[in-house]
DNA sequence: ATGACTGTCTTTGACAGA
C-alpha cells in the first residue's frame, strides 16, 4: 500500500501535475489539500478514467480537501462530528474529509485528508482559530475512534514540529507555523495514538521540508519547512516502509509550493 | 544584475498563503 499527500494549491492549475503524479507513482491513496474549488468544479473525470475513486469536499476560491482511492470508499465523513462545538468550526467541512475502505489487509481502514488553517498572525484570533482547530480535531479522534484502530490523518498541518523540521531554527522562532504554541497542538493531537511516519523513519533527519516559498530562491537554498505529515495509528506502524518527499514535483513549471509526501507499507 | 511569488475573486488591486 502506497500514501501520499499533497497540497496543490489551486486544482484547476495542478489538474495535470496530480494526473501525471498517480500515473508515475501509482499510490493506492491521495490526499489533496486546497484545491480551491467548489465540489462541483471539480475535475473528477480524468482520475476516475484511470480508475480513482474521488471524493472531495470545498468552497469557492479557498481551503478544499479531496481524497483520492483505488479501493472504493464504503463511508465518507466531512467535518467534525460528534465535537463538542462543530458551529464554531464553519470550515471544517472544506478542511477535513475522511472515507473508510476495507482491503489492505484490513476489514476497516479509515483515511483522512485535512487542511489545517494557516493562523495568520501569530496571538492573532485567527491564530487561537488554527488552534482550538487542533484541539477539535484531537476531540473528533477520541469521540469517534479508538488508537487501536487503523487510521492515516495526512494532510497539510501548517506546522514544523521540531527545530529539525525548518532551514533556520533561530531565524524563524516565533514566526507562524513555528511557534511553540502551534508545536504543542501538534504533539497535543499526536498524543491520541498518532506516529509520525516521517520520524519514525528518519528520527534524526534535517533539511526534510515539504514546503518552500515561492520568494527568495527559498527552493533552490533548500529553505524550507515539514508542514506536510503522514500520521498513523499503532496498527499500521509496525507495517510501515519507506517515508519520503517526492520534490521532482517541485522542480516542475509551475509548481505547487509544496511538494507531495509519500508513505510505504508492507501491505 | 546568477534574482524577481502565486493563487483567488469582491478581478486590473487586495488578500491570503506560510
Amino acid at each position: 500500500m502506497v500514501v501520499a499527500t499533497w497540497n496543490v494549491n489551486s486544482i484547476k492549475v495542478r489538474k495535470e501535475q496530480v494526473l501525471e503524479f498517480l500515473k508515475e507513482v501509482g499510490p493506492d491513496l491521495l490526499a489533496l489539500q486546497e484545491t480551491k474549488v467548489k465540489t462541483e468544479d471539480f475535475p473528477f473525470k480524468p482520475y476516475q478514467e484511470i480508475g480513482y475513486h474521488v471524493v472531495h469536499s470545498g468552497g469557492k476560491g479557498r481551503n478544499g480537501v479531496a481524497l483520492l482511492s483505488k479501493v472504493a470508499p464504503k463511508i465518507i465523513k466531512r467535518g467534525f462530528e460528534n465535537t463538542s462545538e462543530p458551529e464554531s468550526f464553519p470550515d471544517a467541512e472544506e478542511r477535513l474529509i475522511g472515507i473508510e475502505v476495507e482491503g489492505f489487509g484490513f476489514a476497516s481502514l479509515w483515511v483522512f485528508s485535512v487542511y489545517i488553517p494557516n493562523g495568520g498572525q501569530p496571538e492573532s484570533d485567527y491564530y487561537y482559530y488554527k488552534l482550538s482547530f487542533f484541539w477539535q480535531l484531537k476531540e473528533f479522534f477520541e469521540k469517534t475512534f479508538s488508537p487501536e484502530d487503523p487510521i492515516i490523518l495526512m494532510g497539510d498541518f501548517n506546522v514544523a514540529p521540531e527545530d529539525k523540521d525548518v532551514f533556520a531554527p533561530g531565524l524563524l522562532e516565533g514566526h507562524i507555523c513555528f511557534t511553540e504554541k502551534e508545536r504543542r497542538a501538534f504533539f497535543d493531537l499526536l498524543s491520541f495514538g498518532f506516529y509520525d511516519t516521517l520520524r519514525e523513519k528518519y528520527p534524526d533527519a534535517r533539511g526534510v521540508f515539504t514546503w518552500w516559498d515561492y520568494q527568495f530562491g527559498a527552493f533552490k537554498k533548500n529553505q524550507g519547512m515539514r508542514l506536510d505529515h503522514i500520521l498513523i495509528t499503532r496498527p499500521l506502524l509496525e507495517k510501515l516502509g519507506d517515508v519520503y518527499v517526492e520534490k521532482s514535483f517541485r522542480t516542475k513549471p509551475k509548481p505547487s509550493d509544496h511538494a507531495p509526501l509519500i508513505a510505504k507499507f508492507l501491505v
